[in-house]
RNA sequence: GUGGCUGUAGCUCAGCUGGUUAGAGCGCCGGUCUGUGGAACCGGAGGUCGCGGGUUCGUAUCCCGUCAGCCACCCCA
């Protein structure tokens, strides 16, 4: 080990063959997204502090203890982007895009927060999330959850669910936190601490809490259900029929809160069974008042956010590691004049198809060239050596089927064609 | 921020209660083998035993600290 410098605590590089899957997701991200009409947003990696204390939620935890803040030399007082909506939101802002109607924007890349590491929870994690502005119906909450419905169908992923939940508006949230206090501070005493802490501050916490000694507590609680007003009521009603109208299949958790205070009617979370305690695949929710709140006009919004490390942690679970399949060719060449020979031949190869094509230049013995084909995942291994150059045919040799043919040594061009033509053009 | 478990070769790990030059398997490189791979056999390279301090005649092994990883709490993707 030349050096003792790691990766920081909580971040991870990103190497082979890994790097390939998560090109994978993200390309199929990309195209389900331009299916749905949403178009792609990306924004700074930091943000003005303020941005993130007035859009997430100044008592949340992420504001109070997980940003990472810095201040820049200019004396501004900086944050790495800890979350995607109250960014994507200034951006719209910023270049009126929402004068010109509703928008579908959807983002994919890296989130900062300081925490613990833990399974499934990193300091530097990666989300996919969409972004509808403009819409109050329930059809936007349906479009955004089948959008990441349909995103778990492609990798045939099992063991996930979805849930779903209203807290309300700012006309029958109030009512519903009072009637929450009044129903666990008469037993303020027998709660854990960390609830007696929540009660004062975000009763709804309390309502998700794993202690045992809360439980009973929160069994006997209040459901939200009968404090909405007629329109949160309808709201859900409405959501309920669209996503039985997209036959996605969902339970109504009436526990679900979310931490992130900008959340209004609608909140959702998918979670898997493989994933630990750290469960979430993607939550989001609809957000109908903090557009106006950075500054904007009073504009409806509904999105979600999706954990890319969490969600291939998923499908790795539920597909196991199946051998990549063969692809490409490898060039083998013995000797210096069969490497001269070969070098033109790849550059044609590879001009002409997509398919990889591998070329060791070391001095190696056929069967040391062969092994390297084999570890490359090679389907084809052309080999050209004394007796080739001197017959002027090459041996084009299938690593699967493990059938030899010859190919005459014409120019570059014509063998690369050759080769095209002799392999069906998928190599 | 709190708690538990764990740090020995590129990877997975062994190394008992401290005792001479720190081991295995896999992988890597080479040879058997200029001519047909995933094999076998033989050989080789590769280690400040996470880091620092302490105890001891002597520590990979015991003690303290620290850093990192894993898992859980909190919270979230």
């Amino acid at each position: 080990m030349a050096s003792k410098i790691t990766a920081p605590r909580g971040t991870q590089d990103l190497i082979p063959p890994h790097s390939a899957r998560w090109q994978e997701l993200e390309a199929k991200i990309h195209a389900l997204a331009r299916r749905f009409g949403y178009a792609e947003v990306r924004t700074p990696l930091f943000e003005a502090t303020e941005l993130f204390v007035r859009g997430v939620g100044e008592t949340t935890d992420i504001v109070e203890k997980e940003m990472y803040t810095f201040t820049d030399k200019g004396g501004r007082s900086m944050t790495l982007r800890p979350e995607w909506t109250a960014p994507v939101v200034r951006a719209a802002l910023e270049h009126q895009m929402l004068a010109r109607g509703p928008q579908r924007l959807y983002y994919v890349g890296p989130i900062f927060r300081y925490e613990r590491p833990q399974k499934g929870r990193y300091r530097q994690s990666h989300q996919f999330g969409v972004e509808c502005t403009g819409y109050r119906g329930a059809e936007a909450d349906a479009e955004v959850i089948s959008l990441g419905w349909e995103l778990i169908r492609a990798y045939g992923i099992e063991g996930v669910s979805l849930r779903i939940n209203s807290i309300g508006d700012a006309s029958c949230r109030p009512r519903y936190r009072q009637a929450l206090l009044e129903h666990f501070r008469p037993n303020i005493a027998q709660l854990s601490e960390e609830a007696q802490r929540r009660i004062e501050r975000n009763p709804l916490r309390l309502l998700d809490s794993k202690e045992e000694r809360d439980l009973r507590f929160v069994a006997s609680a209040p459901h939200f259900e009968d404090f909405l007003c007629e329109e949160c009521r309808e709201h859900f009603a409405s959501l309920r029929a669209n996503l039985d109208l997209l036959e996605i299949p969902y339970s109504i958790d009436w526990r679900i809160v979310r931490g992130l205070d900008y959340y209004t009617r609608t909140v959702f979370e998918v979670s898997s069974n493989v994933l630990g305690a750290q469960s979430t695949l993607c939550g989001g929710g609809r957000y109908d008042d903090l557009i106006a709140s950075l500054g904007g006009p009073n504009m409806p919004a509904v999105g979600f956010a999706l954990g890319i490390e969490r969600f291939l942690m998923v499908v790795e679970a539920s597909r196991g590691s199946a051998a990549a399949p063969r692809a490409g060719i490898q060039a083998i060449a013995l000797g210096a004049q069969a490497r001269a020979t070969l070098l033109p031949i790849v550059g044609e190869l590879r001009r002409a198809t997509e398919i990889p094509a591998f070329m060791d230049y070391e001095e190696r013995k056929l069967l040391a060239h062969l092994k390297i084909a084999d570890r490359n995942g090679a389907r084809f291994a052309l080999i050209v050596g004394s007796e080739e150059l001197a017959s002027g045919q090459a041996v084009l040799r299938d690593l699967e089927g493990r059938t030899d043919r010859r190919l005459p040594l014409l120019s570059p061009k014509d063998v690369a064609d050759a080769l095209v033509e002799a392999t069906g053009g998928s190599l």
